[in-house]
RNA sequence: GGUGGAGUGGCCGAGAGGCGAGGCAGCGGCCUGCAAAGCCGUCUACACGGGUUCGAAUCCCGUCUCCACCUCCA
């Protein structure tokens, strides 16, 4: 069996074959360095870290591209208000996402392009959309796409029908069948009562500097933004069709080219990327001659209260908030438990659970390697089948984790009973599939790295007390044996019994 | 108005025509000096109304509710 993906352009499950058998491209939508991560930007990360790490443990080479968009308005904004430069405002939070990434084991992508770095490639893909007469330019610097000019317009996210704000060619391309022109007149039927509420809503909110450039077609959208008074020099560049800076969408379609190629595998995102960035990405690089993407993934959000997460409700749950009462593994581990298409929804519930979860997986592997011994790298190992058969089917992390619990408790029992071999073979199972899935317990990116002389140090102390439990156990005086278990606990340390003795772990608040 | 998605047991969450996913919480039991951990059992659900079928959570028709995108968003 192989992998299966949903693409979102033809909104099924398919087969996935690389253009390259055994390589695969992805490029991936990156952050808008403006302002600190929320968990909603994580899950995308972790979701797609998924991917990848399901990808290569099947044996592909793949080349992961996620971008920093390290210009645009916001940063504009924000860097001013704040008095900061903006290249200076966006190292900043480039830096936070970055860490953000690392404390959730987030492998990193094989390049990081920014987009001020690749204004060469942006002004050639414009050179060659002027060319082909599906871009113009409407004064110094300022640089549109000319979506009536491009009659597969809306294709990736079927919106053709429903943009008929500029005029009639998206409306009248195509013979189409009986049962798509039905749709159409019936469309149209009911359109033209609301028709100019909808145009003036649609468009209230786009910048009026945007109309007042130039722009042909409401559906046009900027390839290059000619400066506004103002902006800092520094935050426009030198092109032939005047200074300015980049539309917010060009730069993915220029650094997609430069590290992919033409055409390539996967292109992936949040699913409030597929309009209008995503569609428009795709028409650039489509409309100047190239493949682009064969497969687009979409990641589902992170909700509060069933409302998205965003930067624009300000109701975004940051990183290193959730991080203050909750172990990086534990948020891992809920942001990615969920299939990635869909809804997450966030509460102190959830979190409860997802640790309550994580707790019993990870305490299974440390009882085990204390009884076994380490089992060593797992990344090789052979994987259940039906955990193999979970992920290949659109990445089904709820289905896989339910087999790595069967895992867990056949393993659990075999510990109970004694069964060494058992055990060995079931946590190496255990950690071999939750290694897939980022989230191997001994992995050495959750390992709290301290200094050893103070593990040393306490261990020592801790098992003092212990042996001083012990003899009073064995000596039936269980008023000081549960004395000693009290005050170790008020330390912060949990004893549990077992029939090789106690042992002791930290507990977690 | 257009486009896309969702409604599953107390909660989270897979599944997608027949063989009870899994987890969390609760309850009962085993184990334990007591706990903790673990194991066993238990709570048998698919928004609503029709229909198709030997059989529907799953397919069809209708209805209701919710969410998102269409403007910056992961």
């Amino acid at each position: 069996m192989s992998l299966r993906l949903y693409d979102t352009a033809t909104r099924d499950v398919r087969d996935f074959h690389p253009i390259t058998p055994g390589e695969v491209g992805i490029y991936l939508c990156g952050a808008t360095v403006q302002s600190a991560p929320h968990i909603g930007h994580i899950r995308a990360g972790v979701a797609f870290d998924i991917l990848v790490r399901w990808l290569r443990r099947s044996g592909f080479t793949v080349t992961l591209i996620r971008n920093v968009t390290d210009i645009d308005d916001k940063i504009l904004a924000k860097s001013a208000a704040a008095g900061v430069p903006w290249w200076a405002w966006a190292a900043i939070y480039e830096r936070a996402f970055t860490a953000a990434y690392d404390v959730l084991n987030v492998l990193p992508p094989t390049y990081e392009p920014r987009a001020t770095g690749h204004v060469p490639e942006m002004t050639a893909l414009m050179q060659l959309l002027v060319d082909r007469g599906h871009a113009y330019v409407s004064g110094p610097g300022q640089v549109w796409f000319d979506v009536p000019s491009y009659a597969d317009y809306g294709s990736l996210t079927n919106q053709r029908d429903a943009r008929r704000l500029g005029g009639s060619e998206a409306v009248g391309t195509g013979a189409g069948d009986g049962g798509a022109a039905g749709r159409r007149d019936q469309a149209a039927d009911c359109a033209p009562a609301t028709d100019g509420e909808i145009e003036a809503g649609q468009f209230a909110s786009v910048d009026p500097a945007d109309d007042a450039d130039g722009k042909r077609d409401p559906r046009d959208f900027a390839l290059w933004k000619a400066p506004k008074p103002g902006e800092p020099e520094t935050a426009s560049w030198e092109t032939p069709f005047g200074r300015g800076r980049p539309g917010w969408h060009l730069e993915c379609s220029a650094m997609a080219r430069r590290y992919l190629g033409d055409e390539f595998d996967i292109h992936g995102g949040g699913l409030d990327l597929r309009f209008p960035h995503h569609e428009n990405e795709q028409a650039q690089s489509r409309a100047a001659g190239f493949g682009f993407a064969r497969h687009w993934m979409h990641s589902a959000w992170v909700t509060q209260g069933g409302a998205k997460m965003s930067k624009s409700l300000g109701n975004g749950l940051g990183v290193t908030e959730v991080l203050a009462t909750t172990k990086p593994v534990v948020l891992r581990y809920a942001l990615g438990a969920v299939q990635y298409r869909s809804m997450l929804e966030w509460t102190d519930e959830s979190a409860a659970e997802a640790e309550a979860t994580w707790d019993r997986l990870a305490g299974f592997v440390t009882r085990a390697t204390e009884r076994v011994g380490d089992v060593g790298a797992v990344g090789e190992v052979p994987l259940p089948e039906a955990f193999v058969a979970a992920l290949n089917d659109d990445l089904n992390v709820p289905a896989a984790l339910a087999v790595v619990h069967e895992h867990v408790r056949a393993g659990n029992t075999a510990l109970a009973g004694g069964d060494d071999a058992l055990t060995r073979e079931q946590v190496t199972a255990v950690r071999a599939m939750l290694d897939v899935l980022g989230l191997d317990p001994q992995d050495p990116a959750w390992v709290t790295a301290g200094d050893s002389r103070y593990a040393s140090a306490l261990d020592s102390l801790v098992s003092a007390e212990l042996s001083a439990r012990a003899q009073a156990r064995a000596d039936r005086d269980f008023a000081t044996a549960d004395a000693i278990r009290d005050r170790l606990e008020a330390a912060g340390v949990v004893v549990e019994d077992s029939p090789d003795g106690a042992r002791w772990t930290l507990a977690d608040h």
